[in-house]
DNA sequence: AATGAATGAGAATTCATTCAT
DNA sequence: TATGAATGAATTCTCATTCAT
């Protein structure tokens, strides 16, 4: 007797996710190039043949991945637009990011690597150019939280923002041991999610500096 | 008539330059797995042997481009830390950074890639770890930088530069078009480069920043 | 309750023909070798599994093929034998080839690419082989009908009939529009097919064409 | 020391034409589908890599041989074309080619072998494609060889000789052991390759038979 | 009888590296 | 010094076949 259709779900299911784990925990491990089907195959402890059954190849699993991260982080940018205030809501974003990064630096490692790869890796390109267009789009809804916040200049503040937490996140993968992720985070929100802040520092501010303009 | 040891000499240095021209013109174009022995002894216009004989392998032109980056920014901060006052030598660095990422922003792209490279590729994590190596002498550098200049937190107030520089050399990587890369830089630089700054900013400073405590 | 015997076998060979059916058309279509197992199972509307209850693997499928093939022949050349003279059995045969040909280009092309498959491909030899066997089979019946028909040489005779038979049916699978099928069919006929032929034409023959003799 | 330009081409054409005839022995030998590179490696005693230095793959090697094959045949139907009478013509092409099959039946069973292939076997389909141009154009040439002759019906006739030399030469790599060559030959000749033929055989031809008719 | 998940052997292809000249 | 022919290990991918359910 045939297993039933929802138990070969189930069982279709349950392997591509392991597969799809095992494929994770490699290419963030060795990275995608040193990382062979075989591989994946024996961490997933199956056979090569069965990889090929669930996905059309080693392109395909990246292409999960990937897509897995944009629902990720369109998830969190839309938690945070929920959120009351712009204050609260760059505090969360804030306070998502470095702590997802703090918990799990390879990943975040894995991913800016693979942002970065050179434009003409036809391999990867396409992977790499998927992402910059979600972070263009994280990058609209976080002015909209500046604008709201009463930034004068709502982009260029925005900028600065993911200029200062990209770059901590980038050093908190360089070094992770010893980093003062609380002390950054701190200083991260008392920059930026304050809403007194810039009137505040408005007072104080040059001509030439366009986001802290008085 | 053979050569002169120095005619030899000379055409020997020629043909490793040209040849680590092209292997870096490639990687950065292409990328290092993209790119084969083949693409590079052609783009150099010399055969594989001639190139075997003047490097070990394809890793030792990835070593050469590393040592000579390395070597690059090396300088860098030597010219900086040359300078008279802190303030000019901040400024210094900001400028230097970014108006090179500004000119190529595939360079900073390739050295980032490579330093964020998983650690567990065994080809490439030596790379990476020795372009890390070398981000972290120029940090205590820096820090010394920050001290001179009055910071009362020189360690986390070099840190939070390095994160804002390198941030946002990040992102000119990935846009590059109409990146505000004026604006930016000189928002880093009356962030950072201002003695009074710290001063100004520490009367509004609040308890749980510590890097802006007064 | 539990289905007759009767039933069981119904059900046996309904599905064994369906199967056989797919592989047929696919074989035929695509190639022994571009068909896949799974495409026949899909074909067919049935499981993987299921084929392999009825059938030992995909050489068997072509057994049965071939098989039937020869049964077909077989068949038409038991039917051209029983009737009453030489004449009509001939012309018999010359009509059911080439018209079986007309209607169907890609049956014929299909065995005879196997016929000509070389003799060292041990999967598929055998057939090949099977497939000679019975034209071998089918040579001596058409001898014995041109001894009836008092051709001279009936052995030679009969295997020019079958030359021009066959390289007919060769021309129109690869000709297929435009071939002047009837035209063909009536030369045949007129030239192997007629008694008086080889008498009146044995006035003009020449010594080197022993089959024309008078 | 590198070798001179001559040397290095000279050893290239050596190695590409071990190469082909080590792929063409086992193509006819085994056919295309059940050699592998492997095998043609072997074969020709040099390494799979070399073999991909000078073939792009499996697929052209048989293109190449296919090309040959074509120009080989195109050479017989020139040298032909170029004898002084029609009659010479035929026989030219009788003997040739009936000649050739007889000294190497696997070489003609192999490219009919390649022209019977499915049309939708999308790797070999090319190869027979162009085969079957290749006699289309040869077929126009020996429509003007029999309307020189002074055929009634130059192309039917020119059809009706294509198909009986074909098919003789099907059954020549059929039944190999005792096939009477010279007979068929001879037979061929004195039906196709003689002026005086259709008119001296139009008394006696039927209102149906159209080739044939006075 | 029926299913399709799972296997693994085998095929094609790439490429860093060596070596004879 | 300089060449490029030659190698073979590593990798991706396919598919006939098995087997638990």
């Amino acid at each position: 007797m045939p297993r039933t259709k929802e138990e070969n779900e189930r069982i279709r299911q349950a392997a591509k996710e392991k597969i799809h784990a095992a494929a994770m925990t490699l290419f963030i491990q060795k990275g995608y190039h040193a990382t062979s089907i075989d591989d994946v195959a024996k961490q997933a402890n199956i056979s090569k043949g069965l990889l090929y059954n669930y996905y059309k190849g080693k392109e395909e699993l990246l292409a999960v991945m990937v897509q897995l991260r944009i629902e990720e982080v369109r998830a969190v940018m839309e938690t945070a637009a929920s959120l009351a205030n712009p204050m609260d809501q760059l505090c969360y974003i804030v306070n998502g990011a470095i702590d997802h990064v703090h918990r799990n630096p390879a990943v975040y490692r894995f991913y800016l690597n693979l942002q970065t790869q050179p434009e003409n890796d036809h391999v990867l390109a396409a992977y790499s150019e998927q992402l910059n267009q979600e972070s263009s789009r994280q990058f609209e809804v976080q002015c909209q939280m500046f604008e709201r916040l009463g930034a004068k200049e709502p982009k260029l503040r925005s900028l600065s923002f993911s200029a200062a937490l990209h770059g901590t996140m980038q050093m908190m993968t360089m070094y992770t041991k010893g980093f003062p992720v609380e002390q950054m985070k701190q200083q991260m929100i008392s920059e930026y999610c304050a809403l007194s802040h810039e009137t505040d520092r408005g007072s104080h501010s040059r001509k030439d500096s366009p986001s802290k303009a008085p």
